[in-house]
DNA sequence: ATATACTTGACGAATTCAGTCAGGAACGCA
DNA sequence: TGCGTTCCTGACTGAATTCGTCAAGTATAT
């Protein structure tokens, strides 16, 4: 289990998605514009919650992003998982690495519990939960309406690869002071 | 709350002081050999844990570090924030950076609530249970003898500043797959 | 056809971390 | 006093990781 600001994008993406999953699918630039994440960066996110069937995919016109399952069967442990891969055999596991003089590995069952821990968290709240968080406040959801055929013909804004402003999320590594 | 190999090698560290707190100071040298951390980055890390009073040290032949208070009067939690000195006002928190269209920050309650579960579990685990389950474990304390004067004369292997070789535990940066 | 939208992979800049090094300061002992 | 031991500090570097971009696709609907 690992946490970087990729699993964080993931998952508010992954509200917005649910936000709208009746409205038929979303695209990733209605996402990018309404949650300030570049598009590319996005890209990158989906294409791994793609191959985890977290979501599912149209292409074409009209076509975008739906949840690959029902918001409810989808846990926040599912989405970071998918997107921050673990590495495999980190922390003395696997290898005989961690043995000093003074037997092996004397914080391993510190970490491994502290782990499971937070899987056991993570795993507990669904998407659904917080989508239904984001409906308590009271979350407008607009069908951003991604101007269709341009009515203004002077600087047209392109909503396609937009050169995003750096991260709204200033977090270094993982988590900072409570 | 910060996770990275600082926090990892500084419990590791006082356990490793746990294990001896009766047999007066403790030297970083000893410590270096016993636990394969290089002898410089002991250092480092025992200086800030002096400075956050979990360890006391006393100068000159026969100095070494001691530590601060009783071992049940110190948790996890204490060690790594010592250590990790958490980045003020990361994610979120303070400054009103997150607030995308559809509402300010979707996650931060999430993430509150992770680092809160973290922080609240490091907090429960105190210095003397580690140490009491490495006794258990049946840890040998050997007071290492520390080569007093040179017996061997040929190649005289000086404890002090050894080029410690690779770190021990292969952590890419926090928690990997559990 | 053509515009829309997803797909992939390589790439780069910036940050951060882990660990080192070198020089000092305090202390005990002879 | 002088010497060795031990702590103390801060600057430095090399490597890794992450974030995010770019560019060139492929598939689909109209």
């Amino acid at each position: 289990m690992r946490l970087t600001t990729k699993g964080r994008f993931a998952v508010t993406a992954m509200i917005d998605l649910g936000l709208r999953q009746n409205n038929g699918p979303v695209t990733l630039a209605a996402i990018s514009q309404r949650q300030q994440i570049s598009l590319s960066y996005l890209e990158q996110l989906f294409g791994k919650l793609r191959r985890h069937e977290l979501v599912e995919s149209t292409r074409g016109p009209g076509g975008g992003y739906t949840l690959g399952r029902k918001a409810s069967a989808i846990t926040v442990a599912d989405i970071i998982v998918s997107v921050d891969e673990p590495i495999d055999a980190t922390h003395c596991a696997g290898k005989e690495n961690c043995l000093g003089e003074a037997g092996r590995c004397m914080t391993h069952d510190l970490w491994a519990s502290l782990n499971s821990r937070m899987v056991e968290f993570l795993d507990s709240v669904s998407l659904q939960k917080l989508v239904d968080d984001q409906l308590a406040k009271g979350v407008v959801i607009e069908n951003t309406p991604m101007v269709k055929k341009a009515i203004f013909t002077s600087p047209m804004i392109k909503p396609v690869r937009v050169n995003a402003p750096n991260s709204v999320f200033a977090l270094g590594n993982a988590f900072s002071k409570s």
